[in-house]
DNA sequence: ACCTGAACACCGTTCAAGT
DNA sequence: ACCTGAACACCGTTCAAGT
């Protein structure tokens, strides 16, 4: 069975997965594949090339709700959670997405998509932008933020916020701790997005009617 | 002049600024400063030490506005638009701070001054501990963002959102286009902020007899 | 078309040695 | 205490060669 992009992109993606990011090298990667580093280059021109199909594949794992399935603002939270559920299925992977710049076409077809709820819900082009960035730049920084919580990352230090708060120096940040523990990390997830929907379903166009009705 | 670590961690900070996080090494480094590269080990035992004093000397950078200056939401507001400023000035250092652990006494010390502003607001441990990370994660994923935006970042494709739109073949990424260049991305935080901070504002105890009055 | 193997110009870090 | 120099085990990538 020769090599393909996909089953390289995937076997890439599985190492950074179980040895971390700064493990793979297209030699290391070669000799998972049994074959020599230099055979790679035939499927990538260069190793940049090959960390944009991983962060392909990591988009692709982010399942889309269908258009006909929920309402559109429950589609966009659907689609969100699931995007930071993909950052904590694949934490030393994630840092890719936030480091490097989304530039290929399946990143712009997933945009497309989002752009879509956003016009769905009545925005035009310029507030989605801004709605688009607040809450992906949310997205984006807790699914970095959460990652780094769940020390997977190389060369961690042990995190102390975690393992021996009674040891910082500070009082608020010791009192805060027990609030941003591992386990507590999707509650605190999942009170960003209450506040940013309530604040975007208040603002959509298209929700206008049903706002009037509730009250 | 002998070496210092603040001295180090300045020259290093300037390389990558200059030339990309990639291309800090620590013989380049060296070079730099007219040492072999085994003598920074004198004042860092690892380059990943060396990288956390980069961190601190990024954080060193964003002035906390004094307690009496302002309001505590002022403060905050001021606080997180110079965090993104910094992220502005450094833009390939910045990915240092999303991707790499806090987990230094400088760091814990920046957290407590702004813990201690949502106390000034009210929020007992719990909830500043969300609000905390709704705005934290929302700043330090705009700053990744718009880090991106500006290309600085070593093995930059042109970035076609900025430069040809009009190539791109999704309908509504096009559209979106003109409202995210980089002259936008200032307006664009902003109303992040807008939005956020209107949320916080109404639900911040300590802001609670104010609101009543406004009414 | 697909892969190998040697080579080039780099890395971080160790270790023993110099002053 | 502070720095050097050689060495080790790695990198990404080029290039010529094999099938």
């Amino acid at each position: 069975m020769p090599l393909s992009r996909q089953g390289i992109a995937l076997a890439a993606l599985a190492l950074i997965d179980e040895e971390g990011l700064e493990s793979l090298s297209m030699r290391r990667l070669g000799a998972r594949l049994g074959v020599e580093a230099m055979a790679l280059y035939h499927h990538f021109p260069s190793k940049g090339d090959l960390l944009d199909a991983v962060m392909e594949q990591l988009l692709d794992e982010v399942e889309i709700p269908a258009r006909d399935a929920m309402a559109p603002l429950d589609r966009l939270r659907a689609l969100v959670t699931r995007y930071r559920g993909m950052a904590l299925r694949h934490p030393p992977a994630f840092i890719l997405l936030a480091a490097r710049r989304f530039n290929t076409e399946r990143a712009f077809a997933f945009y497309e998509v989002i752009l879509e709820m956003f016009a769905d819900l009545g925005f035009d082009a310029k507030q989605a932008a801004r709605w688009f960035r607040l809450i992906g730049n949310f997205a984006s920084g807790s699914g970095m933020a959460d990652v780094a919580s769940r020390e997977r990352i190389a060369d961690a230090t042990p995190l102390r916020l975690e393992h021996d708060p009674e040891q910082i120096a500070f009082p608020r940040v010791r009192a805060v701790a027990p609030h941003l523990t591992v386990q507590s990390l999707d509650a605190v997830f999942e009170f960003g997005l209450d506040v940013l929907f309530a604040a975007l379903a208040e603002a959509a166009p298209a929700l206008k009617g049903l706002r009037r009705r509730s009250r």
